[in-house]
This record gives C-alpha cells, structure tokens and sequence, in this order.
DNA sequence: AATGAATGAGTGTTCATTCAT
DNA sequence: AATGAATGAACACTCATTCAT
C-alpha cells in the first residue's frame, strides 16, 4: 500500500478515472464496463487506467471505497442528530433514500458491482479489505443496533430484529430498478412513504 | 416465432438446455456463463446450442419465460385458494418465499440476468417479448392489485399502493444476496417475519 | 484428455501448427515467439492455434512431445542395433548428432524452450507431463545405464557414472548454439570427434 | 560512449543496477525480468535505470561485460600460474568450475540472456562491442591455444583441436541446468571429474 | 540526478457467431 | 439434428520508451 506517498496530481487522476468509471458503469452496465471504455471516458489510453490502479479488481475496490466514503458522510450525521431510535430508524430510511438520490449513478454502480462482481475464482466478492476508517464509518451504520436498542428502550414491539434489519434494506434497495430506468422516480416521496410503512410495523403495539 | 412446429424432441432439447443454462448461471453468475459452459453442461457440442436457439439473447429470453412460468404456477393457486385482501397478500408472501426457497438456482439466475444482462447497446434490458399466456399469468400476481382490494374492502388502512408494493418486492427479494452466499438461509422464517411486519403494516389503524 | 475422439483434420491442423512454431522458436526464439506470429505463420488466424490447443503451455507441451518421440525414433533403433556397451556409447553419439544435424530447428527450438520456458509462477519447467509412451521411450535413451553397463562388463575404467554422462549430454550440445549460428557447421565431424574422444575417456586403462 | 566522463556516483549507480539487473535475471529468467522489477529491487524508479542506461539492450551488454571481467579475473590468473599445457587445460576447467560456482546467479543470468536475448530483429546477439580490455581478456582465455600448445609440445595426443575446445567447453557448461535447478549440486567434484575425463581423452597414447 | 506520468504496441485468452458438412 | 472448424472483436494486462519537470 502506498496511499501515503502519493503525488497531488496522481491522487487527482485516480479520483477522475473512479468517477468516469462509475458513470461508465451506472450508464452500460459493470459487465460491459471495460477499462477501454472508461479511458475512453476519461479522454487518456487504457494504460493509464493500469498505471494508476496495478488491476481492474483495484479499481472497483476503490469505487466501493469511494461510495461508501460519501454515504457515510450523508448517513451518519442524519443518524448522530437524533435522540430517540425511531428517530433514528426515521433518519436511516430518508437519508438513505436521499443519497440514493443524489446519487443515483454511483449508487447504482455499487450495485451493480455487488451483484455482478465475481473474484477469479468465480466467487462472489468478499467484503473486500477496506480502510479501518471506511469499516469503523460503515460500523456506524448499523441498522440492527438501530433496531435492538429502540426493543429495549420499548418504543418498537416485538419483532426479529436481522430480518426486519433485512427487510427494510430490501424495501429501500428495492426502488433502485426502477430509479436506474426512470429518472423521473420520486425518490423523495418514497422515501416518506417508507418512514411511515416501517413507523407502523415496528412501533409498540 | 415457430414454436407452434417444434418437434417433441426439439422441444425436449431446448427445455435440456435452459436448465442447463440456469444451473450454470446460478454456479457461476451470468457474466462467465458462455455457451460453450452451458453446452458442456448439456454434454453436447457448442453450436448444438445455437442451433436451437437463434442467439444468446434468445436463450436469455427462454430462461426468463421458464423461470416466470414456474413463479406464476408456485404463487397463483396460492393466490386463488384466498378469498380476502389480507389473506392473499399473505399467501403472496409465502408463496413467493416458498418459490424462491424451492427455486434457489431459477431464482438467482433469473436474478443476476436481471441485473447484468444489458443489450447490444447497453440498455437495461426490457421486459422481453413474452407469449400472451405468460404475460395472462403474470397480470394474475399484481400485488398492487390486492393492495388496492384491501384498501376498498376496508381490510387495510391508507398508504401508498404502488410505494408499498414496491416495499414488499423489495423486502423479499432482499433475501436473495443472503441466499444466494447462505445455502442454510431460513427463508421460511423470513417470509413469515415478512407477513407479520407487513400485516401491521398495512391493516387498518 | 481428449486425444482418442480427434479428428482427422484436427490432427492435421494440430501438427500443422507445432512444425509452424517450431520453426518460428528457432528462427526468433521462443520469447519472441507470440502465439500471433505462429499464427500468421500458419496463416490462420489467431484464435484458430487457441482454438486447436488451450493455451500456450499446452503448445509448447506439444512440441517438446513431438520433438521428442521424433528423437527417440532417431536414436533408439540405432542403440538396439548395438551388442556392446562401448558400442552403444559410440551410436548414443553419432545418432544424437545425426538427429541434432537434419532436425536442427526442432532441437533449437526445443533447447531454447528448455532453457527459456517458465511456468506462470516464475518456475523453470519441470519434465512436462508426458504421455506414457514417451516416457517409456525415453527411458529407453539412458546414458548412464550403458556406462554402467560397460564397467559392469569390464569395458569401460572407472569413472563417475552421473558425472561422465553429464559431460556426454554436455558435449553434444555444446554443438548446438555454433550450428544455429553456422548452418554449414560439420556436425558429422564433430559427432565423430567426440566418438572418439569419449572412447579414449572411458575405455579401460 | 561517454565511458570516459563519468562521475563517480554514475559509475556506482551503474555498477548497483547492473548487480540488481543480474539478481533478478537468476531468480526470474531473463524473459520476466522487466526493467520495471529491477529498478524495484535497486529500489529507484524504473526511468531511472533508463536515465543511466540509454535502453535495455545497453544494460544487457554491460551485464555480460561485468561477468566476462570477473569470469577473466577469475580464470587468467590461475592459467598463469600454470607452466605446462596440461597444467593450463586442468586449470582451465578447474577454474571455470570455480567460477561458475561461485557466481552461480551471474553464471545463470548470463546464460540466459545469451539464449534468450535477441535483437529487435529476431537475431541471436552477436558477441555484443565489448571494450577492447575486456576483448585483450577473453584473447587469454583461448582454450584452442591451450590444446594446440599442448599437442606441439607432444604433451597431448592427436585430436580436432576446435571440435575438442568445443566439447571441453560444452561439458562445463553442461552442468549449468543442474546447477541452477540444484543449489546443492557439486561442481566441485564435477569439475575434478572432468579434469580427470580430458585428461585421459587427451594426453599423448 | 532523478522521477512521475503517459503511451502504443504487444501479450495470451475468451467469446458469440458463422458456415459447410 | 448435430457438429467441428474458423474467426474477429473484445478483454485485462505488461512492457520499453519518451518527456516535462
């Protein structure tokens, strides 16, 4: 790892081709989604690309990096702000859905790389080694917590805590087909009408 | 479209091959499953396979009406057997749990198609031509549909019928990244966490 | 292993392409030597040598196969027309020069493989797994086992067995880069040169 | 040539590169060994191994001039110190096998260029301009001069002078494969061997 | 004296598709 | 109905070399 020793201009290309590439993706797809084609994108050969990242599976870790990075930054002050865990659960469904939002390619190219992405050995990726503070951000995200703690303060009644946790991922995840198809989708107002499907479900009886 | 003379040993083969074709989808998700795969799967030659279907896209097209076929036989007569709103959004559930849990491979193959397969230009793929009696079967599993009933029989309260459908989609389907890596995964017990948040969910105040 | 349901053609196709890569190894050397040019060559395409082979290791896996069974074919018969050890040494010799004299592009070829040749992982190659026959034939071409043979019956001195054969093999060789260079070199000559400068080296006192 | 001017720092980095260069040479083969890997290792950045050689055929020549200098200090003296021409052919061998044992990495490194590097052309390297000193060392070298001395002096018997230079030399250069693939071989014994071995195939009936 | 950045030519390999048999 | 053979386009990746700083 040299990420200590690199140069202003070289850390400036690294995030411009990350960016190209997700646009590329979010646009044709990671399957189709070639080095070429991201260099084309960025305007430079496709060596650069490979001088810059040692391989293709270096680069999509970084754009993983890179996603995780920002909704991280998006969720994590919307969570830090509120007092009560259905304010929080509430805070967790809008701010995912805003990220989503604002950013929709990227967001769509992390899923995509997370359901297509297969190792060379044919398996499907591993949480790949991240930073210790992308793990220690994500670790903040925990929406399982989110959910034990509101059972013990009393103000949610009794469920399974990992497959409701699971459930409104999936709801959440859910709208993204169609937000990559229509760019019109009110994300907003699905947003809204999660708070308040997942406020009743959960809420004490 | 010639299916109307296809011989029955014609007909034996393709079925031969899409099962091929999904077993080796499921193993080794759709990006690295070749013809060349899926043809020695079947044990025969390559070109065997592109002689009973035209091109890969149409191959991609059989695995899909396949897949749906079998979705609309698990999860129609589930529907059926219900006479009111409520009931049959929980038979909607289950049955389609049920069918993901039977269907493990279908369902990941269909699932990872969905989501890499892009056409020729890079568009996401459309809702294939489908024959009209998929397309019949499939008009019968309109979730919205029984949303709608619910809410006019008075069984469930106010909310979003085509956000809350989409949520529901989306929580069971959230199960299939877990399954597909978790062959032990307990979707019995999702999908009846699922009926029961979504029953407080949705019934009236 | 498929090498009982080869075709015909493909058989042909096969050894079409060995004698082309020998000769492109030997005229730029095998690090030179791209699966393109051997292609060219040919005057196929490409993909057609990948086609016929799996990959490069397996063609140059087969061209060490060819070349050695066509040694065997040269030197065996000629040790077996021989009753007596020190005969057989002075045959080992002349039949050995007479193969590197008219197969001169196959043995530089095979030589600067040996030599050249790496496996993925940085190795040098190991004896490439070859089929039994082969093995059996070049079991048949022990040096060693004739010098022994001679001391055994009183005809040779005493010498390290291990390290004469080594220089036997050494000698013969030795020839090799001079002949890819000159192709007029006397390899005739120098085979009885040798002949009879190892007859005066390992005859008894 | 700019041998003449340069600084005492540019001698030395030269002098470092070169070593690094025969390193990686031994350890991977000359095939793998990019300028890139030996710049690594000096732990200089690759165009640094090019500001100091003006491309990698330079450096090639110089690796094998600074083997051929050591190999010269190595053997010369200890053929001068010989007064009879067997005494000088027994050293020969007795001093290249020293010299192949105790440069070993270089000894490989430069076989292996010398059958794997070819021009830009496809040709064998000819022997590449060396400087007139190391030219004047080699000329001392002159295996041929030892047998042809010898055989004026009546201290050898009659024999092919070139062809018999030719099978000293391949004999020594026989063990190189063993050597390389055996750290523990025994070139010390093999090198007595041999002088043993010529010393009866070449000495006066 | 040293280097980071960029690049074009080249590598082996995979793939869907075509076609004659 | 089935297949072996061939192919061109695409892929990720390596490399020696150039150049501005």
């Amino acid at each position: 790892m040299r990420s200590n020793d690199r140069t202003f201009t070289e850390h400036a290309r690294r995030t411009q081709i990350i960016l190209a590439a997700i646009e590329v993706i979010a646009e044709i797809g990671y399957a189709q989604a070639s080095i070429r084609k991201i260099a084309e994108r960025v305007g430079v050969a496709m060596s650069v690309v490979l001088y810059h990242f040692a391989n293709k599976d270096e680069l999509v870790r970084e754009i993983l990096n890179h996603a995780w990075a920002e909704a991280i930054d998006t969720v994590v002050p919307a969570l830090e702000r509120e007092q009560t865990a259905a304010g929080r659960l509430r805070a967790y469904i809008i701010a995912n859905a805003d990220f989503i939002q604002s950013h929709r390619m990227q967001f769509a190219a992390v899923l995509d790389i997370g359901l297509s992405y297969r190792t060379a050995d044919g398996e499907l990726m591993d949480r790949l080694e991240m930073p210790p503070d992308l793990l220690a951000g994500i670790a903040k995200l925990d929406l399982k917590a989110i959910l034990r703690e509101g059972q013990e303060t009393g103000e949610f009644g009794e469920f399974d805590v990992a497959r409701t946790a699971m459930a409104i991922t999936g709801a959440i995840n859910g709208a993204v087909l169609d937000i990559a198809r229509d760019p019109g989708f009110d994300m907003d107002g699905y947003g809204k009408e999660l708070v308040a499907l997942f406020d009743r479900a959960t809420r004490r009886g």
